[in-house]
DNA sequence: AATGAATGAGGCTTCATTCAT
DNA sequence: TATGAATGAAGCCTCATTCAT
């Protein structure tokens, strides 16, 4: 077998993890599934991570990472309005162009980790939040809008990004999601005119 | 153990899956434990239920039943916005008023069901929906509001009151959550105002 | 396969458990090897003891009782010193008669033991310890000994025996065995002649 | 982790294994934790002894090497009684003093060579009995002794400090063990005295 | 009809060892 | 030479299920 350098092999068994995880749900996402998934004997997955925990762990790792990305890379540096519809318009649309494999794993892993003592599930949530928030306030800058209100527009891009995805992975559909995408940021405008008059 | 009839056995069965789930998750709930939370033999439940997935499955059923209830409920009977926000407010207490644990048993078993063949998860978002909008149309009547707004604000209603769970299941937080689903609930009637304006 | 009660099983499994223990050793005694020295699959295995060490227990446990047969069996109620001698003739005759498998099973064991946090090794020992000390005591009735030296006899003839076994078990040359055997009654004769003067 | 030239490392290693088997017994000894304990790479124990057998084999002969200085070290040039006496004395003494897990590791690796086809046990026995016999047909000689004697005397002395080790192995209580040594050689004198009378 | 006994398949992990550099 | 990377075999254990009664 070829000589790959560690750090290759555990991105390749992260990945791997994902595509099962998504595909038959974390608890159908076994050590030797996930090594077959990378092309890798069994051994080799517990060479590069000790324990199935741990390579869980950095699947973990990894979508919280993701998200950030996201959300940074919808930051569109316009005033609070624009920029919070922009991110909530970001996140769906990233919803619908990744595979739905992706949310399909987040939201798996999220149930899993709030099994685990360790590794809160709380984690993605709060390390998205965090993003969000420091982009709202960025926006919201020289407008006087209290930090209350700052938070409480993050809540709802969360969840109204939750809920949009929930329906999109049971569903399925994508056409179908597009149009619920519209449905969601007419409500998220809605609200954000009313709570900025 | 004493003996016990079938039909008996059955209910304590259903019972005791969703107990187990709630609690372990629907990997954690094994057969075994089943069966032991039920008090029966381990046997006894392949004998009431021929394979773990069809007692599943009327797990599933008995929860789709649920939801049903829920709704109807808070049927207030009243106009059509009057009677859409009682029952996005009615789904979000229930949530609030229940175990986390057992919300977060509906959305496990409804990953798992996403991935068995036979009984689609999209079974109880149907049933859900179809009682959603009955409810809606009747309460409708005579203002001459299109169907797809009904449609849509069912979809709506669906989107906020997943999206709500999902943050109250990760946190776990009752005060906080009680007091995001008046946002919730802000956010819907500032869009249905526009909506129906 | 034939059903047979869960008793006679675990009789059997921990009969393939001292074999195999006397055979490869305690580390060698793995769950594989000591089914299929049962005649059972390996889950059976897990069916009767929960787990490998609950099994170990099990035959720690015989190998005890099986001691205190021994002891009791050889006691001939005669004086002090006609019992003792008896005592330990009976111990060493037993390590020849009986397959070296037992003896060796019990080193094996408590080497293990040893390292198990629960089920000291010191446990076999008390035992057989009280055993011989109680009946020492019997036989020394109305002698006038003090209980020192009743535990002393009780201490020389468990290491005489223990220094035996050991010898034995090395070499497993029997006829050279027999011999010894007699070296070592000659050393406890001769002390106790000292000892009771 | 520094380059280090082989000789070197083949002693680090037996050291180690020995300190690792000490501890965590002969199955507790994985070739991972004595490259640990010995801070080579793994690797490395396979470059220096091509099996773990090897390395076994390696520290099984130390072992031998130490018994064989133990008893010389003990050797009084005395006459018979007393030479044999301070012999016994001697190796108790060294029991006592060294770390009860080196006996433990002895014990340990005794009971392994046991079972190997290759590195009879019965080495370090014969090799310490042959010690044992020389030095004591050199304090015998011109009394007129006949061998047989010598030899048993060998076998008691081995006897006798065998049944003294194990019980120090299993209650590891040193003040007691300090006692019991002298019961041990109060018990060879008494032997002695009558078979030499 | 109801259940104790039994089991094949597969779960995660660790082992001694070898390979490629 | 010396060592990170890799791996087949085997470790213990648990699963859903079936069988015999």
């Amino acid at each position: 077998m070829a000589r790959v350098p560690a750090a290759e092999r555990r991105d390749e068994l992260v990945n791997a993890a994902i595509r099962v995880i998504a595909s038959r749900g974390v608890d159908g996402a076994t050590t030797r599934r996930i090594a077959e998934q990378a092309n890798a004997p069994l051994a080799t997955l517990h060479y590069c991570f000790q324990t199935k925990e741990l390579l869980f762990t950095a699947v973990f790792e990894r979508l919280t990472e993701r998200y950030r990305e996201v959300l940074i890379e919808n930051d569109v540096h316009g005033d609070l309005v624009v920029t919070a519809r922009a991110m909530l318009r970001g996140v769906l649309d990233w919803y619908l162009e990744s595979d739905p494999e992706f949310a399909s794993a987040s939201f798996e892993l999220i149930s899993w980790a709030q099994r685990q003592e360790e590794h809160p599930a709380v984690t993605v949530y709060n390390e998205a939040f965090n993003v969000v928030r420091s982009i709202l306030a960025r926006a919201a800058a020289g407008q006087n809008v209290p930090p209350e209100t700052i938070d409480e527009i993050g809540y709802v891009i969360g969840t109204l990004s939750d809920g949009f995805v929930v329906n999109w992975l049971t569903y399925g559909d994508r056409s179908r999601a597009a149009q619920q995408a519209q449905t969601v940021v007419d409500v998220f405008d809605a609200w954000l005119a009313v709570k900025l008059a």
